[in-house]
DNA sequence: CATCCGTGGGG
DNA sequence: TCCCCAAGGAT
């Protein structure tokens, strides 16, 4: 009998991990030394429900604006959020500072799961990814991609979320105690570019022999998903406010819908079911158009109306210059709003 | 356990 | 156009 009949699900995966992982800016070439983990950090958190093609350029950005954590801990909290505007989901954003103030004042990162876990914005599975590839520890890496490989591997039935568990079990019957961080990355790997959601290309698989869920005939439905429930939709207003040459932009709140961003004043859209319709200025605006925009849970239709005032504005907020825009850091949603009303001035 | 929280790309 | 999905976390 050959090593190669007898070799171990983790041998294998580690095996074709050495010869086909993918090339990325925050990864070491397996079997190297592991990165510095401000960056293994800084990358998984980006990498949060984000694709690797979105974080890049961010990822970029980020290390070369604040090369250290010590350089992260010591930015302004405003200048983090404004260069994540895009990238989405913006509590990451806040967490990061904090924790990156956290472990400047630590003297560094820990390098134990538990200890990871307590920083903010590290969850279960971004406290075991950075012990496991920065730090070498074996730990049990589970994400969208080891979730649907270790399903379609033990063909487990039963439906997410409840299976969860079940998933965590399996997975830590085949993660290995050597290189711990490679085999988290090569079932990342595995899951992003052979073993994907639509159509896994199961041929080319090296764990294919050993899948019960190839073995089904069906590997493409595992994991099993409960059905999701229809996005409502939400309608509200908008208001580009100008002044000589420059817009009214707001600080929305801390907590909830696009948190700690800058902004456009709204009519409460994101706290109410729909907006009012009330504008903070007096007068009738002049209705721009429409931007669509779709949220995890709603969709939204954005009414953008402009007002021409020299009269104070209620509430708090600062005239930034219009030919300055870009710079605002604004979030997707509002970029595309301030795009349909630069358009439309530009018409004029 | 359920809900909230963004965005862009692919089928 | 619409739906699904992606290196999840906090509450």
């Amino acid at each position: 009998m050959t090593a190669t009949a007898t070799a171990t699900i983790p041998d294998k995966l580690l095996g074709w991990y050495d010869a086909h992982a993918r090339t990325l800016p925050w990864r070491a070439p397996p079997g190297t030394p592991p990165p510095d983990p401000y960056r293994v950090w800084l990358s998984e958190v980006m990498l949060q429900q984000t694709t690797v093609a979105a974080v890049k350029p961010y990822f970029a950005k980020f290390t070369n604006s604040w090369p250290t954590v010590e350089a992260l801990a010591a930015a302004p909290e405003e200048a983090v959020m404004a260069a994540w505007a895009g990238l989405g989901y913006y509590s990451r954003a806040r967490n990061l500072v904090k924790a990156a103030r956290a472990v400047a004042q630590r003297g560094g990162f820990p390098d134990t799961v538990e200890e990871l876990r307590k920083l903010p914005g590290l969850g279960a599975y971004t406290a075991a990814a950075v012990a496991a590839i920065a730090f070498g520890r074996r730990a049990v890496v589970v994400d969208a991609n080891v979730e649907r490989v270790t399903a379609r591997l033990f063909a487990i039935a039963e439906p997410l979320p409840a299976a969860r568990k079940a998933i965590r079990a399996a997975t830590d019957t085949i993660t290995p105690d050597a290189r711990a961080g490679d085999f988290a990355q090569a079932m990342m790997d595995l899951g992003a570019t052979l073993c994907t959601a639509r159509d896994p290309k199961c041929l080319l698989c090296p764990l294919s022999a050993d899948c019960a869920g190839r073995a089904t005939g069906e590997p493409a439905q595992f994991p099993v998903k409960a059905p999701k429930q229809a996005k409502p939709m939400r309608t509200g207003q908008c208001y580009w406010i100008e002044r000589a040459g420059a817009v009214w932009l707001v600080t929305r709140p801390p907590a909830g819908m696009l948190g700690g961003m800058r902004a456009l004043p709204d009519d409460g859209w994101s706290v109410h079911g729909n907006g009012s319709g009330q504008s903070p200025v007096t007068g009738a605006g002049e209705p721009l158009g429409v931007v669509r925009h779709g949220f995890t849970h709603f969709t939204l239709e954005l009414s953008v109306v402009r007002h021409q005032t020299a009269a104070p504005i209620a509430g708090e907020g600062t005239w930034w210059p219009i030919d300055r825009i870009e710079d605002a850091g604004l979030p997707t949603l509002f970029a595309k709003a301030a795009r349909l009303a630069l358009a439309q001035s530009g018409e004029a």
